[in-house]
RNA sequence: GCGCCCGUAGCUCAGCCGGAUAGAGCGACGGCCUCCUAAGCCGUAGGUCGCAGGUUCGAGUCCUGCCGGGCGCGCCA
């Protein structure tokens, strides 16, 4: 019950019967105005542009547009006050019934209230983290992670099918590096001398315990086996043990992908070759020679006559390679051939979420989506900022080559994953985040997640004083709402009703951290209407002698709770029952 | 050199599709617990929204140009 969308219902009605009338142009687009809450509560509780935007296209004053549809407005339903103001906005007091409406609706419908329908059920696949299984997802990793698994979570609340899918790159020369560092620490676990990690090798310690799994498994087998030999085997024995510890790391986050593709499957399978004669039949390959880029200087550029894709036929700069010159595909060909696979298991919108450092690539893979697909099919890229790792205010330098590197898992046993997530999604997911260890260590007690799961955590407890006193805290739709009267309560009540509007507007800017700023101003409002009653007893919520009064204030503080516990299910975060 | 992103209070960040007097948290300072959880509430201080133009009834928001920072710019992933 999105009050918003209803009154914008109302205002369209009002601006056509005004068009009927010849009060405005008959030709006139109805379009571009919006309907908001009005930034000064004293201005009521809904506000609409709609005069001041219309006014120019009707070659008329503002005024003159505004007067009339107050009037018309004045008749409606649940309004009860429309003033004009200043340049031309019109401003709606709303009725109390209005309010209690929406109230009983979150009672009715519990943590599904809010949730709108603007998929209708349409399948949209949410590709995020994806990392190289080489190593432990680091802190970088972390903030695409869990924007992902809150946009996922966040189109599955507003009516699309979702499927959260991992793309693991398995299909490099990277696993063969992989390979031979495990072959390295294998090595190593067997008692031989074979000094520090070679260069090119990964020296992060991650991989020693697994190359005592592969010793416990193998023993020696290995040990004077060619490279050939223990090539694929140790390339798959690591892959599964980085795969399997990212799933750990994930699953210590709360996040759960429903599908990995991997790359090398793809690969294996012909579906790159099959992609790529699709697109040749439509095409879009040709052998031609790129021509070098400028400005930027590349040592040992050879102009090379190479398979390209056309991928300027969709606005890209340039025609992009889908073969090396070894042979084998491009990381681009492959990923066309993920995002054609992708397509092909009937997802027509694709959603992926990469780091910026991938910035350059969006263009081209989304041209390949349009190629393959013959534009049938969407993708959309949302890009995270890099994560900037400080350690208390000088920045910190994750480099693998080093072995360097700060685990998504050590921040999240130290801080949990309640308080890492809200931080990562209190954020825009394309402005730069600093990331300083010690702080969040040591704020992590500050951290706003607290806040509101603390307004969760006062309501739950009212109700267990309730229930101690032998209040009936059920059935609270029928309750007295009309004896909320305290300023307070209104306000509490007036937030309840912005959340469907919110959750509306998050989903479709793919903009989660909207709900956490939400959250934290509906919490605000509960703790304010809680000290209230600590300052005048009258206002405590449970009131001895006056059961349908108590009754009222519950059901208040039970749809509050509703949302802020539906809201924390979109961000991934607990809503818990006690803060001590 | 070119492309993308960012620049808002001391710090970290919001600011809705261009809307009314630019907000929150942290930090600083001052208040509020005989009573449903003080991980809370109230107040004070703190801003030429990077700079300069432009568009218009109206610009933190859109356009152009600068300045500053990040990322990227065949066959790596």
């Amino acid at each position: 019950m999105n009050l918003f969308a209803i009154f914008e219902g109302e205002v369209r009605r009002a601006l056509e019967r005004l068009r009927e009338r010849g009060e405005l142009p008959a030709e006139l687009a109805l379009e571009g105005w919006t309907v908001e809450p009005p930034r000064d509560p004293g201005h009521g509780q809904v506000a609409t542009n709609a005069a001041l935007v219309l006014a120019k296209p009707a070659r008329t004053r503002p005024m003159a547009i505004a007067e009339p549809l107050a009037d018309l407005l004045r008749r409606v339903e649940g309004v009860a006050e429309v003033t004009v103001a200043k340049p031309g906005f019109v401003n709606l007091r709303l009725d109390d019934a209005v309010f209690h409406r929406v109230l009983r609706a979150a009672l009715r419908d519990g943590e599904r209230f809010g949730l709108v329908d603007l998929g209708r059920g349409a399948k949209v696949n949410v590709e995020y983290c994806s990392a190289n299984p080489t190593g432990p997802l680091h802190v970088g990793h972390g903030r695409g992670t869990v924007y992902g698994d809150a946009l996922a979570a966040l189109l599955a609340a507003t009516g699309f099918h979702v499927t959260r899918e991992y793309y693991v790159n398995d299909g490099g020369a990277q696993i063969e590096t992989l390979a031979r560092s495990l072959h390295h620490r294998y090595r190593e676990a067997l008692g031989d001398a074979v000094g520090p990690m070679p260069e090119g090798g990964y020296p992060g310690d991650y991989l020693v315990p697994v190359a005592h799994a592969l010793v416990e498994r193998d023993g020696d087998r290995w040990r004077d086996a060619t490279e050939p030999e223990w090539m694929a085997p140790f390339g798959d024995f690591a892959k599964a043990a980085m795969l399997a510890r990212i799933k750990d790391d994930l699953k210590a986050l709360r996040v759960e992908h429903d599908v990995f593709t991997s790359e090398a499957e793809l690969l294996a399978a012909g579906v790159v070759e099959r992609c790529i004669a699709e697109l040749e039949e439509r095409g879009l390959v040709y052998t031609g020679t790129l021509e070098p880029p400028k400005g930027k200087a590349i040592e040992d550029w050879e102009p090379r006559p190479q398979l390209l894709f056309r991928a300027t036929a969709f606005g890209d700069d340039t025609d992009r390679p889908l073969q090396r010159s070894t042979g084998d595909w491009t990381y681009f060909a492959n990923d066309i051939a993920n995002h054609w696979d992708k397509y092909r298991r009937g997802f027509k919108e694709m959603i992926d979420v990469w780091g910026a450092d991938h910035g350059g690539y969006v263009k081209r893979m989304q041209a390949g989506v349009q190629g393959i697909t013959g534009g049938d099919g969407a993708l959309e890229v949302k890009l995270c900022q890099l994560v900037q790792l400080m350690d208390g205010g000088q920045p910190l330098k994750m480099s693998k080559r080093a072995g360097r590197i700060v685990t998504l898992r050590d921040v999240v046993d130290e801080v949990g994953p309640d308080v890492f997530r809200f931080i990562m999604l209190t954020r825009k997911n394309d402005a730069a985040l600093d990331f300083d260890l010690q702080k969040v260590v040591e704020q992590s007690k500050d951290n706003p997640v607290f806040y509101v799961q603390y307004a969760h955590a006062r309501i739950r407890s009212v109700f267990r004083h309730a229930a101690e006193a032998g209040m009936a805290t059920a059935e609270l739709g029928d309750a007295p709402l009309a004896r909320l009267a305290d300023e307070g309560e209104r306000a509490v009540l007036e937030a309840i009703a912005q959340y469907p509007r919110t959750l509306a507007l998050a989903a479709e800017h793919r903009e989660p951290h909207r709900i956490a700023f939400y959250l934290e101003e509906l919490a605000g409002a509960v703790h304010r209407l809680w000290t209230r009653g600590k300052e005048e007893a009258s206002l405590r919520f449970l009131v001895e002698d006056d059961e349908p009064l108590t009754r009222a204030r519950l059901a208040l503080l039970e749809s509050a709770r509703t949302v802020i516990a539906g809201g924390l299910r979109v961000l991934g975060v607990e809503p818990v029952e006690a803060m001590r």
